[in-house]
DNA sequence: GAACCCCGGTCGACAATGTCGAACACTGTT
DNA sequence: AACAGTGTTCGACATTGTCGACCGGGGTTC
């Protein structure tokens, strides 16, 4: 009776879609508010982001901590992220095909072309780093493996946007932040650098994300010819591209056979 | 009907606790069980495993799909972790105050020593690693944040065990595996280390994790003085101990310095 | 110091929610 | 061709989680 009255009234953003166990779909939805909202939160907080009851929401956090997802500072009574998440993220980097495969790849092409190596792929619009090689120098670096990066201005990014319509329009509609002066933001401009990428099989990305510095990326293809991530390098403009400001031949040769060689890899792979 | 009996002789895993939210803890179980026995798992076994119908292990897997917690292998209809768990994994280093603490303190105490430095948290009664520095030695290493390690076995974990009775307890009560000759597996003997561990305020482990391999570790305190995790070097025996086969006083003071130190900034923060 | 406000946490009644098992469609094997 | 697997769907039932009012305590303000 009421089934379809409250279905039809719903505020629309918890679609009654087949068969979404609630609870679960809210428990996520909180440790993705605590993920995105670095540092701790109140139940009230949480409450009022997403338009739950407070007790409502206490028990699921409750739930959550049981499990270890989150912790609570005991003097603050606040919520964070818990440890548990981080044993399970670095599992995931283990069953991680795309990661396993690229691996034996991508320190080669770090160490022939002298930069450091990324392998990214798409997760809900932007990209994360699923592996991701230190220049071979020493200078330090922060490993950056789980963090995501902005789609629209690196490498990597476009070339996933560029074999992924939906996720570049989702990108296109939103408002791409500009990160430098040379950071893509219209929808124009994106799609014919997309477009371009799909002729060419590769892409780059030159003082869009940092001044000084360049990217070369190429696409990574799974079994049945998908694309299911990429590959890229990046280091400063002056190593990257050649005296006409363009990427140098030799290392988009470099990230292309890089590409070439872990597709081969995981297209091979059979179960 | 079977309520009373099931929860009589339910393995005492999941008590009848105020207000766990089922379907949270299932989902949790689910993706605990998805990241220990690593790779890809079909409902079947999933369901089996935790012994729930198929329908309802199903109902919460393709919830768990829709939130990038789990993903579905398309040909073989297997799932694994979902890459939306990374994120969130490193989303957790980025608030975890004890790692962030840490990071100053650990660099200097790598380069120091001349070996790898660690810290660690307990989690669920093994050795959670929230912060690695490799050796400053150029070998190449495994970055081991976010795995496992084992309590009895490691430097850092039986000192964590040492002022944690509870784990210690459910540590001595489980089996302890032997790794080599040389591990610590009796309760007798375990628990004589830890008391040993208390009195000086450090602790060591020689071989009984790899052979060849030694470490060192101190315990951490936070806010109130309560320990929170621990800091330790490991390397080789004949680099970690000195002639008697005693762990070298130097390398001892400097792990309890750091230790100490990350304490004191631990402890001397508030908001 | 006492009013106030906000915090996190608790409790119980209600019904919406998730659970459950049988049935389905499909694949590969026997 | 029958079988034994798989993942998936569906609908009826009642268990389950939700909800809002109610605690108890720490700050702050008057």
């Amino acid at each position: 009776m009421s089934n379809t009255v409250a279905a039809a009234e719903m505020p629309l953003a918890f679609r009654p879609m087949p068969g979404q166990v609630q609870s679960i779909a809210r428990a996520a939805a909180i440790l993705r508010l605590l993920a995105s909202s670095s540092g701790r939160l109140g139940i009230g907080e949480i409450a009022r982001s997403l338009d739950l009851p407070k007790g409502t929401a206490h028990g699921i956090v409750r739930t959550l901590q049981d499990v270890g997802f989150v912790e609570q500072d005991k003097t603050s009574g606040k919520y964070q992220l818990g440890a548990a998440l981080l044993h399970l993220g670095t599992s995931y980097l283990d069953v991680n095909e795309l990661r396993s495969r690229s691996i034996n790849w991508a320190d080669p092409l770090a160490a022939r072309s002298g930069e450091a190596v990324r392998i990214g792929t798409l997760l809900d619009g932007k990209v994360l780093v699923v592996h991701h090689v230190f220049r071979p120098d020493d200078t330090l670096q922060t490993l950056d493996v789980g963090s995501l990066l902005p789609p629209h201005a690196t490498a990597i990014g476009k070339v996933l946007l560029a074999y992924d319509v939906g996720a570049a329009n989702t990108v296109m509609q939103g408002e791409p932040e500009p990160y430098t002066r040379r950071t893509v933001v219209t929808a124009r401009t994106l799609s014919q650098a997309l477009t371009k990428i799909r002729e060419n099989g590769w892409g780059a990305e030159i003082e869009e994300m940092t001044l000084g510095e360049a990217g070369i990326a190429a696409p990574i293809r799974g079994y049945g010819g998908l694309v299911v991530g990429a590959i890229g390098l990046s280091g400063p403009v002056d190593r990257v591209c050649d005296g006409q400001g363009q990427p140098r031949p030799t290392l988009v040769a470099y990230v292309r056979d890089a590409a070439r060689a872990v597709s081969r890899d995981l297209g091979a792979a059979r179960w």
